[in-house]
DNA sequence: TGACGATGGACAGATTATCGAACTAAATTA
DNA sequence: TAATTTAGTTCGATAATCTGTCCATCGTCA
């Protein structure tokens, strides 16, 4: 252990994968503790993109940063589970709209919950300050990083 | 486009996944560009937490969030690709440092570019002041989430 | 209006990634 | 020395992802 790292200034890119990493599995777990356990950790990138009115496939996939295919292939997992459903987009005869389902709204719950659980902890080891600062900052990084908005 | 989110304030965890996922992504095309067209995104994960003296598999497993198997399997793909060479650990007979190869030197030159130049780019977006409080504060993060260090 | 390119989505097949279980060999501890 | 832990691998199963292809609908422009 306490290999040294390469270079003395980590990558900022790692640096944001740490706590994205870990965000992910806690909340994972906490949902899967809850009794969704059927639910994997792709699926969940995917299951808390959904927007409350309902999401179309390819935002869905964009923001989620996969292909409409697997879009289509993890959606359809959910679909199955009973966490979303999938109607017909009155706006657009192509498009359909998949929206959350009870089950699946049951597991949100928990899951923003978790996630409060753990900005909490990282508030508290951060400050109040700091934490702040942190959401700030990412929110103005993502415009220029997130190509969906 | 232009769903709205589920709730004002963005997830934490997203808000890092975003840029995370972004330098992946852009570091990874400009090494494939490079001629190191072989690399998958998995791989360049492992890959790039290998220190210049070499990394014992568990360590580089712990780093990259995987389990042993996967760091295996992926260490594999590498070093037949001829971008890491597995040597005994001196120290323990057990164990193996998984080493950069010439060809994952180069490949990694190419990365560290890459990564500058991306990081370059946030920092004009986010101007010096808040980039530095960026990369502080993920440091300071790191302490709680990083279970490697 | 109607042909045509673009878009939203699905299906099929192949490849890659990941995990759990079981195993070997070496180190550590009792 | 025997029992336990640790480092790493192999095997088999499953999950995730991509490419290519296809269809239906939408928008646009001649």
């Amino acid at each position: 252990m306490g290999e040294s790292p390469r270079r003395g200034r980590m990558n900022l890119g790692i640096l944001c994968f740490i706590p994205a990493r870990e965000m992910e599995t806690r909340v994972l777990k906490a949902v899967a503790a809850a009794g969704f356990d059927d639910i994997t950790l792709a699926q969940g990138r995917v299951l808390q993109r959904i927007g409350w009115e309902g999401t179309r496939m390819t935002d869905l996939a964009e923001q989620a940063r996969v292909t409409k295919q697997t879009a289509t292939f993890l959606i359809g997992q959910l679909e199955r589970a009973g966490y979303v459903e999938r109607v017909p987009d009155p706006s657009d005869a192509r498009a359909r709209l998949v929206r959350i389902a009870a089950r699946g709204r049951a597991a949100l719950e928990v899951a923003m919950e978790a996630e409060a659980e753990v900005e909490a902890e990282w508030m508290r080891h951060l400050g109040r300050r700091d934490a702040d600062r942190l959401r700030r900052i990412l929110t103005r990084l993502r415009e220029i990083t997130d190509p969906y908005q």
